[in-house]
DNA sequence: GCGATATTTTCGAAATTACTGAAATTCGGG
DNA sequence: CCCGAATTTCAGTAATTTCGAAAATATCGC
Protein backbone atom coordinates (compact mmCIF):
# COMPACT_ATOMS: atom_id res chain seq x y z
CA UNK A 1 0.00 0.00 0.00
CA UNK A 2 1.33 3.30 -0.94
CA UNK A 3 -0.05 6.01 0.81
CA UNK A 4 1.24 8.39 3.39
CA UNK A 5 1.08 6.82 6.57
CA UNK A 6 -1.83 9.00 8.51
CA UNK A 7 -3.88 8.20 5.57
CA UNK A 8 -3.26 4.27 5.12
CA UNK A 9 -4.14 4.02 9.14
CA UNK A 10 -7.41 5.63 7.81
CA UNK A 11 -7.92 3.18 4.67
CA UNK A 12 -6.72 0.32 7.12
CA UNK A 13 -9.55 0.96 9.47
CA UNK A 14 -12.09 1.83 7.11
CA UNK A 15 -11.27 -1.90 5.55
CA UNK A 16 -11.64 -3.24 8.91
CA UNK A 17 -15.64 -1.55 9.72
CA UNK A 18 -16.47 -2.52 6.80
CA UNK A 19 -17.28 -5.78 7.75
CA UNK A 20 -19.54 -4.53 10.79
CA UNK A 21 -21.25 -2.57 8.24
CA UNK A 22 -22.10 -4.84 5.58
CA UNK A 23 -19.69 -4.53 2.99
CA UNK A 24 -16.44 -5.83 2.19
CA UNK A 25 -13.07 -4.69 2.82
CA UNK A 26 -12.15 -3.09 -1.00
CA UNK A 27 -15.37 -1.00 -0.44
CA UNK A 28 -14.49 0.28 3.07
CA UNK A 29 -10.97 1.14 1.82
CA UNK A 30 -11.61 2.24 -1.32
CA UNK A 31 -14.35 4.64 0.25
CA UNK A 32 -11.45 5.68 2.63
CA UNK A 33 -9.46 6.89 -0.09
CA UNK A 34 -11.35 8.88 -1.95
CA UNK A 35 -12.97 10.40 1.03
CA UNK A 36 -9.81 11.91 2.32
CA UNK A 37 -8.13 12.08 -1.58
CA UNK A 38 -7.78 15.89 -3.03
CA UNK A 39 -9.34 15.01 -6.07
CA UNK A 40 -11.01 12.43 -8.03
CA UNK A 41 -9.18 9.00 -8.80
CA UNK A 42 -9.34 6.36 -11.49
CA UNK A 43 -9.33 2.62 -11.24
CA UNK A 44 -6.14 2.05 -12.20
CA UNK A 45 -4.80 4.79 -9.08
CA UNK A 46 -6.83 2.94 -6.61
CA UNK A 47 -5.66 -0.44 -7.62
CA UNK A 48 -2.11 1.06 -7.63
CA UNK A 49 -2.62 2.90 -4.04
CA UNK A 50 -4.22 0.41 -2.24
CA UNK A 51 -2.72 -3.50 -3.50
CA UNK A 52 -5.65 -4.98 -5.01
CA UNK A 53 -6.20 -6.59 -7.85
CA UNK A 54 -7.85 -4.22 -11.15
CA UNK A 55 -11.03 -6.64 -10.96
CA UNK A 56 -11.70 -6.03 -7.32
CA UNK A 57 -11.52 -2.32 -7.30
CA UNK A 58 -13.91 -2.42 -10.60
CA UNK A 59 -16.61 -4.28 -8.76
CA UNK A 60 -15.98 -2.32 -5.37
CA UNK A 61 -16.63 0.75 -7.19
CA UNK A 62 -19.76 -1.07 -8.91
CA UNK A 63 -20.94 -1.12 -5.22
CA UNK A 64 -20.42 2.02 -4.32
CA UNK A 65 -22.28 3.48 -7.02
CA UNK A 66 -25.29 1.09 -5.77
CA UNK A 67 -24.76 2.84 -2.61
CA UNK A 68 -24.65 6.04 -4.83
CA UNK A 69 -21.63 6.85 -2.23
CA UNK A 70 -19.50 7.71 -5.37
CA UNK A 71 -19.60 9.81 -8.27
CA UNK A 72 -17.96 9.60 -11.60
CA UNK A 73 -16.55 12.22 -13.29
CA UNK A 74 -15.00 12.51 -16.49
CA UNK A 75 -11.95 14.77 -17.76
CA UNK A 76 -11.78 16.07 -21.44
CA UNK A 77 -9.53 13.62 -23.82
CA UNK A 78 -9.50 11.10 -20.98
CA UNK A 79 -12.04 8.53 -21.29
CA UNK A 80 -11.52 6.73 -17.95
CA UNK A 81 -13.91 6.79 -15.01
CA UNK A 82 -12.35 9.23 -12.02
CA UNK A 83 -14.30 8.34 -9.06
CA UNK A 84 -15.16 10.94 -5.87
CA UNK A 85 -17.18 11.51 -3.02
CA UNK A 86 -19.38 14.49 -2.14
CA UNK A 87 -17.79 17.13 -0.53
CA UNK A 88 -20.14 17.40 1.61
CA UNK A 89 -20.54 15.34 4.59
CA UNK A 90 -24.13 16.34 5.39
CA UNK A 91 -25.06 14.74 1.88
CA UNK A 92 -23.20 11.89 2.68
CA UNK A 93 -25.13 11.76 6.08
CA UNK A 94 -28.01 11.68 3.94
CA UNK A 95 -27.49 9.30 1.66
CA UNK A 96 -26.59 6.43 4.08
CA UNK A 97 -29.52 7.46 5.96
CA UNK A 98 -31.18 6.82 3.26
CA UNK A 99 -30.03 4.02 1.59
CA UNK A 100 -30.14 2.02 5.00
CA UNK A 101 -33.23 2.57 4.68
CA UNK A 102 -33.92 1.67 1.30
CA UNK A 103 -32.40 -1.85 2.15
CA UNK A 104 -32.84 -2.87 6.14
CA UNK A 105 -36.20 -1.37 6.64
CA UNK A 106 -38.04 -1.09 3.64
CA UNK A 107 -38.35 -4.70 2.63
CA UNK A 108 -39.50 -5.40 6.27
CA UNK A 109 -42.04 -2.94 6.30
CA UNK A 110 -43.74 -4.41 3.21
CA UNK A 111 -43.62 -7.71 4.69
CA UNK A 112 -44.88 -6.99 7.97
CA UNK A 113 -47.86 -5.24 5.74
CA UNK A 114 -48.73 -8.36 4.11
CA UNK A 115 -48.79 -10.77 7.07
CA UNK A 116 -50.90 -8.60 9.13
CA UNK A 117 -53.76 -8.78 6.21
CA UNK A 118 -53.88 -12.53 7.20
CA UNK A 119 -56.42 -14.24 9.73
CA UNK A 120 -54.98 -15.70 12.73
CA UNK A 121 -55.43 -19.32 13.14
CA UNK A 122 -54.42 -19.77 16.38
CA UNK A 123 -54.07 -17.53 19.75
CA UNK A 124 -50.37 -17.74 18.83
CA UNK A 125 -50.74 -16.28 16.05
CA UNK A 126 -53.00 -13.42 17.21
CA UNK A 127 -49.99 -12.92 19.59
CA UNK A 128 -47.70 -12.67 17.01
CA UNK A 129 -49.84 -10.34 14.54
CA UNK A 130 -50.18 -7.76 18.07
CA UNK A 131 -45.83 -8.13 17.90
CA UNK A 132 -45.96 -7.56 14.93
CA UNK A 133 -47.98 -4.58 14.71
CA UNK A 134 -46.18 -2.89 16.84
CA UNK A 135 -42.91 -3.56 15.25
CA UNK A 136 -44.65 -2.31 12.20
CA UNK A 137 -46.18 1.43 13.58
CA UNK A 138 -42.42 2.27 14.79
CA UNK A 139 -40.66 1.63 11.78
CA UNK A 140 -43.34 3.64 9.95
CA UNK A 141 -42.57 6.13 12.67
CA UNK A 142 -38.96 5.90 11.70
CA UNK A 143 -39.40 5.76 8.13
CA UNK A 144 -41.06 8.93 7.41
CA UNK A 145 -38.64 10.63 10.01
CA UNK A 146 -35.71 9.37 8.00
CA UNK A 147 -37.81 10.36 4.76
CA UNK A 148 -38.05 14.26 6.31
CA UNK A 149 -34.40 13.77 7.53
CA UNK A 150 -33.54 13.96 3.58
CA UNK A 151 -35.19 17.32 3.21
CA UNK A 152 -33.91 18.90 5.58
CA UNK A 153 -30.72 21.69 4.45
CA UNK A 154 -27.37 21.47 6.26
CA UNK A 155 -27.91 24.36 8.74
CA UNK A 156 -31.66 22.49 10.07
CA UNK A 157 -29.54 19.11 10.13
CA UNK A 158 -27.22 20.35 12.18
CA UNK A 159 -29.36 22.34 15.04
CA UNK A 160 -31.76 18.76 14.94
CA UNK A 161 -28.35 16.84 15.60
CA UNK A 162 -27.51 19.40 18.53
CA UNK A 163 -30.73 20.11 19.71
CA UNK A 164 -30.79 16.14 20.70
CA UNK A 165 -32.59 15.40 23.78
CA UNK A 166 -33.19 19.27 24.06
CA UNK A 167 -35.97 18.38 21.79
CA UNK A 168 -38.17 17.30 24.78
CA UNK A 169 -38.33 20.94 26.39
CA UNK A 170 -38.72 22.08 22.58
CA UNK A 171 -41.93 19.98 22.21
CA UNK A 172 -42.93 21.29 25.96
CA UNK A 173 -42.90 24.61 24.43
CA UNK A 174 -44.60 23.69 21.69
CA UNK A 175 -47.86 22.09 23.08
CA UNK A 176 -47.92 25.95 25.30
CA UNK A 177 -47.87 27.97 22.76
CA UNK A 178 -51.39 28.28 21.34
CA UNK A 179 -51.24 28.23 17.63
CA UNK A 180 -48.36 25.29 17.78
CA UNK A 181 -50.20 23.46 20.24
CA UNK A 182 -52.64 20.34 19.52
CA UNK A 183 -55.90 21.12 18.32
CA UNK A 184 -56.68 22.19 14.69
CA UNK A 185 -53.27 21.65 13.53
CA UNK A 186 -53.13 21.33 10.49
CA UNK A 187 -55.07 25.16 9.39
CA UNK A 188 -52.98 26.80 12.53
CA UNK A 189 -49.31 25.88 10.78
CA UNK A 190 -50.72 27.11 7.63
CA UNK A 191 -51.50 30.58 9.56
CA UNK A 192 -48.51 30.68 11.03
CA UNK A 193 -46.35 30.23 7.59
CA UNK B 1 -39.23 -25.91 11.06
CA UNK B 2 -42.22 -26.40 13.38
CA UNK B 3 -44.21 -22.92 13.73
CA UNK B 4 -47.43 -21.40 12.39
CA UNK B 5 -47.32 -20.56 8.83
CA UNK B 6 -47.43 -16.43 9.80
CA UNK B 7 -45.06 -16.75 12.15
CA UNK B 8 -42.67 -18.77 9.73
CA UNK B 9 -42.59 -16.62 7.20
CA UNK B 10 -41.50 -13.54 9.42
CA UNK B 11 -38.89 -15.63 11.24
CA UNK B 12 -37.58 -17.28 7.59
CA UNK B 13 -37.49 -13.46 6.49
CA UNK B 14 -35.52 -11.86 9.24
CA UNK B 15 -33.08 -14.88 9.27
CA UNK B 16 -32.56 -13.48 5.83
CA UNK B 17 -32.81 -9.75 7.08
CA UNK B 18 -29.73 -10.60 8.85
CA UNK B 19 -27.03 -10.50 6.77
CA UNK B 20 -27.60 -7.13 5.68
CA UNK B 21 -27.21 -6.07 9.43
CA UNK B 22 -24.21 -7.90 10.31
CA UNK B 23 -25.53 -10.80 12.42
CA UNK B 24 -25.86 -14.25 10.22
CA UNK B 25 -28.96 -16.24 9.82
CA UNK B 26 -29.48 -18.23 13.05
CA UNK B 27 -29.24 -14.98 15.02
CA UNK B 28 -31.76 -13.34 12.79
CA UNK B 29 -34.40 -15.68 13.03
CA UNK B 30 -34.07 -16.31 16.79
CA UNK B 31 -34.28 -13.20 17.36
CA UNK B 32 -37.88 -12.90 15.30
CA UNK B 33 -39.25 -15.87 16.99
CA UNK B 34 -38.45 -14.67 20.28
CA UNK B 35 -40.00 -11.17 19.36
CA UNK B 36 -43.09 -12.85 18.66
CA UNK B 37 -43.47 -15.30 21.17
CA UNK B 38 -46.13 -14.94 23.90
CA UNK B 39 -43.89 -16.45 26.57
CA UNK B 40 -39.77 -16.89 27.40
CA UNK B 41 -38.67 -19.92 25.46
CA UNK B 42 -35.38 -22.08 26.51
CA UNK B 43 -32.78 -23.35 24.06
CA UNK B 44 -34.14 -26.67 23.54
CA UNK B 45 -37.60 -25.40 22.33
CA UNK B 46 -35.83 -22.96 19.94
CA UNK B 47 -33.89 -25.54 18.33
CA UNK B 48 -36.94 -27.61 18.10
CA UNK B 49 -38.70 -24.89 16.78
CA UNK B 50 -36.45 -23.56 13.87
CA UNK B 51 -34.43 -27.08 12.93
CA UNK B 52 -30.94 -25.78 13.89
CA UNK B 53 -28.47 -27.50 15.62
CA UNK B 54 -28.17 -27.25 19.83
CA UNK B 55 -24.62 -25.45 19.02
CA UNK B 56 -25.70 -22.84 16.77
CA UNK B 57 -28.69 -21.87 19.17
CA UNK B 58 -26.11 -21.26 21.88
CA UNK B 59 -23.95 -19.20 20.02
CA UNK B 60 -26.41 -17.02 18.51
CA UNK B 61 -28.01 -16.80 21.80
CA UNK B 62 -24.68 -15.54 22.93
CA UNK B 63 -24.21 -12.94 20.25
CA UNK B 64 -28.18 -11.64 21.12
CA UNK B 65 -26.93 -11.48 24.05
CA UNK B 66 -24.03 -9.41 23.47
CA UNK B 67 -26.29 -6.86 21.48
CA UNK B 68 -28.38 -6.97 24.86
CA UNK B 69 -31.54 -7.78 22.48
CA UNK B 70 -32.76 -10.61 24.78
CA UNK B 71 -32.69 -10.71 28.06
CA UNK B 72 -32.64 -14.43 30.55
CA UNK B 73 -35.01 -15.23 32.62
CA UNK B 74 -35.35 -18.39 35.16
CA UNK B 75 -38.67 -20.75 36.36
CA UNK B 76 -38.39 -21.63 39.84
CA UNK B 77 -37.03 -25.00 39.86
CA UNK B 78 -36.21 -25.17 36.14
CA UNK B 79 -31.80 -24.35 35.91
CA UNK B 80 -32.49 -23.73 31.88
CA UNK B 81 -32.25 -20.33 30.75
CA UNK B 82 -35.65 -19.12 29.21
CA UNK B 83 -35.03 -16.24 27.18
CA UNK B 84 -37.25 -13.30 25.60
CA UNK B 85 -37.09 -9.88 24.19
CA UNK B 86 -38.18 -6.27 25.93
CA UNK B 87 -41.76 -5.91 25.69
CA UNK B 88 -41.39 -2.38 24.95
CA UNK B 89 -40.51 -1.80 21.24
CA UNK B 90 -38.99 1.58 22.57
CA UNK B 91 -36.78 0.38 24.21
CA UNK B 92 -35.47 -2.38 21.66
CA UNK B 93 -35.35 0.84 19.69
CA UNK B 94 -32.70 2.53 22.28
CA UNK B 95 -30.94 -0.72 22.61
CA UNK B 96 -30.51 -1.11 18.37
CA UNK B 97 -29.69 2.75 18.19
CA UNK B 98 -26.75 2.26 21.17
CA UNK B 99 -24.96 -1.19 20.16
CA UNK B 100 -24.80 -0.10 16.78
CA UNK B 101 -23.40 3.65 17.77
CA UNK B 102 -20.61 1.74 19.93
CA UNK B 103 -19.94 -0.96 17.22
CA UNK B 104 -19.95 1.28 14.38
CA UNK B 105 -19.35 4.62 15.26
CA UNK B 106 -16.85 4.71 18.46
CA UNK B 107 -13.76 2.97 17.25
CA UNK B 108 -14.14 5.13 14.59
CA UNK B 109 -14.17 7.77 16.56
CA UNK B 110 -11.37 7.50 18.62
CA UNK B 111 -9.03 6.60 15.53
CA UNK B 112 -10.02 10.31 14.33
CA UNK B 113 -8.82 11.38 17.50
CA UNK B 114 -5.81 10.04 17.43
CA UNK B 115 -4.78 10.60 13.64
CA UNK B 116 -5.76 14.48 14.09
CA UNK B 117 -3.24 15.21 16.74
CA UNK B 118 -0.52 13.91 14.58
CA UNK B 119 1.07 16.58 12.23
CA UNK B 120 0.76 16.29 8.53
CA UNK B 121 3.87 15.87 6.63
CA UNK B 122 2.58 16.64 3.42
CA UNK B 123 -0.07 18.49 1.31
CA UNK B 124 -1.93 15.92 0.76
CA UNK B 125 -1.77 14.58 4.35
CA UNK B 126 -3.04 18.08 5.68
CA UNK B 127 -5.86 18.00 2.94
CA UNK B 128 -6.80 14.38 4.31
CA UNK B 129 -6.92 15.53 8.06
CA UNK B 130 -9.24 18.55 7.21
CA UNK B 131 -11.58 15.72 5.77
CA UNK B 132 -11.00 13.53 8.52
CA UNK B 133 -11.75 16.84 11.09
CA UNK B 134 -14.94 16.96 9.08
CA UNK B 135 -15.83 13.20 9.70
CA UNK B 136 -15.09 13.65 13.53
CA UNK B 137 -16.95 16.49 13.96
CA UNK B 138 -20.45 14.94 12.10
CA UNK B 139 -19.50 11.88 13.95
CA UNK B 140 -19.14 13.59 17.20
CA UNK B 141 -22.74 15.45 16.94
CA UNK B 142 -24.20 11.64 15.70
CA UNK B 143 -22.75 10.31 19.07
CA UNK B 144 -24.07 12.95 21.20
CA UNK B 145 -27.92 12.90 19.70
CA UNK B 146 -27.90 9.02 20.18
CA UNK B 147 -26.39 9.39 23.98
CA UNK B 148 -29.48 11.80 24.23
CA UNK B 149 -32.27 9.75 22.70
CA UNK B 150 -31.69 7.20 25.24
CA UNK B 151 -32.41 9.31 27.67
CA UNK B 152 -35.94 10.12 26.26
CA UNK B 153 -39.46 8.39 27.61
CA UNK B 154 -41.05 6.72 25.31
CA UNK B 155 -43.21 9.85 24.40
CA UNK B 156 -40.54 11.79 23.75
CA UNK B 157 -39.28 9.61 21.34
CA UNK B 158 -42.68 9.05 19.92
CA UNK B 159 -43.16 13.03 19.63
CA UNK B 160 -39.57 13.08 18.24
CA UNK B 161 -40.21 10.83 15.51
CA UNK B 162 -43.49 11.97 14.74
CA UNK B 163 -41.99 15.17 13.96
CA UNK B 164 -39.69 14.56 11.59
CA UNK B 165 -38.99 17.87 9.71
CA UNK B 166 -41.34 19.57 11.54
CA UNK B 167 -38.66 20.28 13.92
CA UNK B 168 -36.86 23.21 11.30
CA UNK B 169 -40.26 24.98 11.94
CA UNK B 170 -40.01 24.77 16.12
CA UNK B 171 -36.60 25.75 15.40
CA UNK B 172 -37.40 28.59 13.64
CA UNK B 173 -40.48 29.37 16.26
CA UNK B 174 -37.83 29.05 18.91
CA UNK B 175 -35.59 31.46 17.74
CA UNK B 176 -38.87 33.59 17.99
CA UNK B 177 -39.53 33.37 21.06
CA UNK B 178 -37.74 35.82 23.21
CA UNK B 179 -36.95 33.64 26.20
CA UNK B 180 -35.90 30.36 24.02
CA UNK B 181 -34.28 32.93 21.24
CA UNK B 182 -30.18 32.28 21.36
CA UNK B 183 -28.25 34.09 23.98
CA UNK B 184 -27.71 34.32 27.40
CA UNK B 185 -29.67 30.55 26.54
CA UNK B 186 -28.37 28.56 29.94
CA UNK B 187 -30.39 31.33 31.89
CA UNK B 188 -33.19 31.50 30.31
CA UNK B 189 -33.94 27.97 29.83
CA UNK B 190 -34.36 27.94 33.89
CA UNK B 191 -36.24 30.35 34.13
CA UNK B 192 -38.90 28.77 31.96
CA UNK B 193 -38.71 25.41 34.16
C1' DG C 1 -18.78 -35.98 46.40
C1' DC C 2 -22.06 -38.12 42.90
C1' DG C 3 -25.22 -38.36 39.25
C1' DA C 4 -28.11 -35.89 36.23
C1' DT C 5 -28.84 -32.09 33.35
C1' DA C 6 -27.46 -27.85 30.99
C1' DT C 7 -23.99 -25.15 28.71
C1' DT C 8 -19.71 -24.17 26.36
C1' DT C 9 -15.86 -25.44 23.62
C1' DT C 10 -13.57 -27.83 20.04
C1' DC C 11 -12.95 -29.42 15.60
C1' DG C 12 -13.69 -30.97 10.90
C1' DA C 13 -16.87 -30.72 6.97
C1' DA C 14 -19.82 -27.93 4.08
C1' DA C 15 -21.31 -23.68 2.34
C1' DT C 16 -20.67 -19.05 1.39
C1' DT C 17 -18.11 -15.08 0.21
C1' DA C 18 -13.99 -12.52 -1.43
C1' DC C 19 -10.33 -12.14 -4.58
C1' DT C 20 -7.55 -12.81 -8.62
C1' DG C 21 -5.90 -13.28 -13.45
C1' DA C 22 -7.38 -13.94 -17.91
C1' DA C 23 -10.65 -13.37 -21.39
C1' DA C 24 -14.38 -10.72 -23.28
C1' DT C 25 -16.68 -6.52 -24.02
C1' DT C 26 -17.31 -1.62 -24.48
C1' DC C 27 -16.15 2.75 -26.18
C1' DG C 28 -14.01 6.72 -28.42
C1' DG C 29 -10.96 8.29 -32.06
C1' DG C 30 -8.93 7.67 -36.47
C1' DC D 1 -15.21 -0.24 -39.52
C1' DC D 2 -10.88 -1.05 -36.94
C1' DC D 3 -7.58 -0.10 -33.22
C1' DG D 4 -6.24 0.30 -28.70
C1' DA D 5 -7.32 1.77 -24.10
C1' DA D 6 -10.36 0.99 -20.34
C1' DT D 7 -13.65 -1.57 -18.02
C1' DT D 8 -16.37 -5.53 -16.90
C1' DT D 9 -17.29 -10.35 -16.64
C1' DC D 10 -16.13 -14.93 -15.54
C1' DA D 11 -14.28 -19.15 -13.74
C1' DG D 12 -11.25 -20.97 -10.58
C1' DT D 13 -9.07 -20.52 -6.06
C1' DA D 14 -8.44 -18.84 -1.47
C1' DA D 15 -10.29 -17.40 2.72
C1' DT D 16 -13.83 -17.01 5.87
C1' DT D 17 -18.01 -18.29 8.02
C1' DT D 18 -21.49 -21.51 9.32
C1' DC D 19 -22.90 -25.68 11.13
C1' DG D 20 -23.39 -29.91 13.80
C1' DA D 21 -21.49 -33.84 16.52
C1' DA D 22 -19.03 -34.96 20.27
C1' DA D 23 -16.21 -33.95 24.15
C1' DA D 24 -15.37 -31.10 28.04
C1' DT D 25 -17.02 -28.13 31.60
C1' DA D 26 -20.19 -26.18 34.88
C1' DT D 27 -24.22 -26.38 38.02
C1' DC D 28 -27.71 -28.19 40.72
C1' DG D 29 -30.12 -31.38 43.97
C1' DC D 30 -29.18 -34.97 46.68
Amino acid sequence: MNLPPLVETFVLHFGEMGGRWGVNRAVGQIYALLFVSDRALNAEEITDALGISRSNTSIALKELDAWRLVRRRHRPGDRRDYFETPEDVWQILRTLVEERRRREIDPTLSLLRDILLESPASTEERHAQARMGEMLELMELATRWAEDLQKLDNTSLRQLLALGAGVSKLLELKSKVPIFGSGARRRDTEESA
